[in-house]
DNA sequence: GGCTTTGTTTTATA
DNA sequence: GTATAAAACAAAGC
């Protein structure tokens, strides 16, 4: 599941090998996952001929930057995968979308749920991009500071779980970094955003910096089906703490982690050390 | 074949 | 308009 870290490691993988290449010819297998334009004759008559100019990320966003002021915004979703290949390799099932670059070069948009969409947009319609416009400040980032986190905490009654997932007020964090920061951080998710004190707020402002940074640094988590721009997964799965071990003890005192259903989501946490 | 999975958007309600 | 909660949606694996 590609939360930030995922994505950054992606965008870092793929940087160098696209930068410069030119957009020979595109191919679309599933006309669903172009988001815009509508037509996908227009997605790839507008891609054809394009140079790469850029790599970059916003959220969980990929933002391919290419001449004459159009991006290519795609996001993964569930189980997106965006792959640099030779020509010559022979297409996979789930490959939805072929960019082929010079040099032989492919970049495939695989795709096993169809949920991903790629947007070809012009520098000032990002906001037909999805939830790309509304973006919330950017953990890692100077903006998001213990201050920024106190401003979106206050006097909010939701819980910090819907909250720390909401990518209009802080972007890219996915389920699986969200219960993690939460146990580093020693609080509840089914706590009321307005509850947390200074110290819980300094706390958890912390533990997301530390776990978004200790994701990038692992590669990001191959929990399931992740893996970067090479097929290679992550290693950050070898340091969760709590998600995906309902159950089974916890690490720094030996009770049952729980696993409960908050937002809608499968949400992870020990009982004792989260308060 | 129902349940689960996630990120995002949409809809309903207060 | 805003905050919130819940539902909808995408599709496939088990």
């Amino acid at each position: 599941m590609p939360e930030m870290p995922e994505v950054e490691t992606v965008v870092r993988g793929i940087r160098e090998p696209l930068t410069g290449r030119k957009v020979e010819q595109v191919e679309v297998k599933e006309a669903m996952i172009i988001g815009y334009p509508d037509s996908i004759d227009e997605f790839k008559l507008e891609l054809k001929g394009k140079t790469i100019t850029g790599v970059s990320r916003r959220g969980k966003y990929i933002i391919i930057e290419l001449s004459q002021g159009k991006r290519l915004i795609t996001h993964l979703r569930m189980t997106g995968k965006l792959l640099l290949k030779p020509r010559t390799e022979p297409v996979h099932k789930h490959t939805r979308v072929i960019i082929h670059l010079d040099g032989g070069l492919d970049l495939r948009f695989n795709n096993m749920r169809k949920f991903g969409r790629m947007y070809l947009l012009d520098e000032d319609e990002s906001e037909k991009a999805g939830g790309f416009a509304t973006l919330g400040p950017e953990p890692l980032s100077p903006e998001f500071t213990v201050e920024s986190l106190a401003d979106i905490m206050a006097a909010r009654t939701t819980t910090v779980k819907a909250i720390l997932l909401n990518q209009q007020l802080i972007a890219g964090i996915g389920n699986i970094y969200c219960d993690e920061a939460l146990f580093r951080a020693g609080i509840r998710p089914d706590r009321s955003g307005g509850s947390l004190d200074k110290e819980e707020i300094k706390a958890l402002h912390q533990a997301i910096n530390k776990v978004i940074s200790a994701g990038i640094k692992f590669q990001g988590t191959s929990f399931s089906d992740y893996v970067n721009a090479l097929g290679e997964k992550g290693s950050f799965q070898e340091m969760l703490k709590v998600y995906g071990r309902g159950g089974e003890p916890c690490i720094e005192c030996g009770s049952i982690i729980a696993k409960v259903k908050i937002a809608g989501r499968s949400t992870h946490f020990c009982p004792k050390c989260q308060r």
